[in-house]
DNA sequence: TAGATTGTTAATCGATTAACAATC
DNA sequence: TAGATTGTTAATCGATTAACAATC
């Protein structure tokens, strides 16, 4: 369709709808892009760019509509309908996810839990049932999921991606320390909290070193 | 010093770091830029840009020696020392930070965890004491402590900002779903994980659009 | 209508890639 | 020495900011 839209553009769309959100919990009704970028610490040309990426939502001499755009972001994210998940490692991390009901409130919806650890399986955590890994397959195929977490250790990764993508799963949000090859129809979304760490500790020792 | 670092630089830095581990691991005594560049996708004239940020650290005709680079990432990334934490949201979250053995690894040494939750106190977490967020500054100024991972829920956030910011903590790693305003000799370092999940959704939208 | 503010084009700035002389 | 590959300068590409005509 129309063209590409920039990475960096996507990265800063989740961050608009916070705003927009909290702007509607003040009940603001409408916000021009001066305002917003005031409170966002941006230019307020940059957001009328971006947001003309997808289309104009304001208009001349009012601004924008708060609830307006909030919806409009909404469907632009795809948060206008739900999105099924399951998390493959029951673990810590991956029973963080499980309870984190911030997700379902935006429509992301836990429908199982993977582990090979016995010990787990048949567990519920917040009604959802830890399940074999050796049912994933299976289950990916007879279930509507769009959606797989991957919080399992390193070495697990590889054959857990292999059933994956035989099962035709859309998108990957990956949890583990290393970048995952896949098929390119296959959305990979990639968390690395190690590196997140590491780019805190240089921050720190950069700033220790100028002071 | 020298001049400024651009986030892009920094960004790519932890996985240089990964990438050489893994050469190490597979006993790769050298590499040259055009190689990594194959590993990594990126371009070769990319890596020895980044790299030349901080130093030649290869030499012509041979490339780069694999240990001794990951040697000096690993100083310019800070991680040549110990990193003490304390995680403030003693929740599943908190808990599965403070169970990933993999930060302990590279230096950054869990301390405590505070919550408010009564239930919660005294209780233990790998060796790890959870204690009440009303000894924290107490705690904070008889150890020394350079990160505050916040694992809170939002509505908690700004009362635990005040208590860090009074205690002179160094570094805030925040998970909780807002963006915090500190003081700029503090860092700060963002780990949204609904941000993360939007993009994915925003992705796997726009593919199903395209097809 | 006059004022405000968008949508959009043009200018600038920064980051990435290409090229190549230096050198191991 | 000849070949390989870096470090670095120059060219290109893309993203951000500025400016302003269109228009509510």
């Amino acid at each position: 369709m129309e063209q590409e839209i920039s990475k960096a553009v996507i990265r800063r769309l989740p961050r608009y709808y916070r705003y927009l959100g909290e702007l509607i919990d003040a009940d603001v009704e409408r916000i021009s892009s001066a305002e917003l970028s005031a409170k966002m610490n941006v230019t307020a040309s940059q957001i009328r760019q971006d947001l003309n990426n997808f289309g104009g939502f304001g208009q001349q001499g009012y601004g924008y509509n708060v609830k307006y755009l909030y919806n409009e972001m909404a469907k632009i994210l795809g948060l206008d309908r739900v999105h099924n998940l399951v998390i493959i490692g029951a673990g810590k991390l991956g029973q963080a996810i499980a309870n984190y009901s911030f997700f379902e409130k935006r429509g992301f919806i836990i429908r199982g839990l993977f582990d090979v650890n016995k010990d787990y399986i048949g567990r519920k955590i917040k009604d959802i049932e830890i399940m074999s890994v050796d049912t994933l397959s299976d289950y990916l195929k007879k279930n509507d999921i769009d959606i797989a977490a991957i919080t399992v250790p390193k070495d697990a990764v590889e054959s857990i991606l292999d059933i994956l993508v035989d099962s035709n799963i859309k998108a990957v949000w990956n949890f583990a320390p290393v970048d995952i090859e896949l098929p390119e129809n296959i959305i990979v979304e990639n968390v690395h909290l190690l590196d997140s760490l590491m780019q805190l500790s240089y921050n720190l020792t950069e700033y220790e070193q100028t002071v």
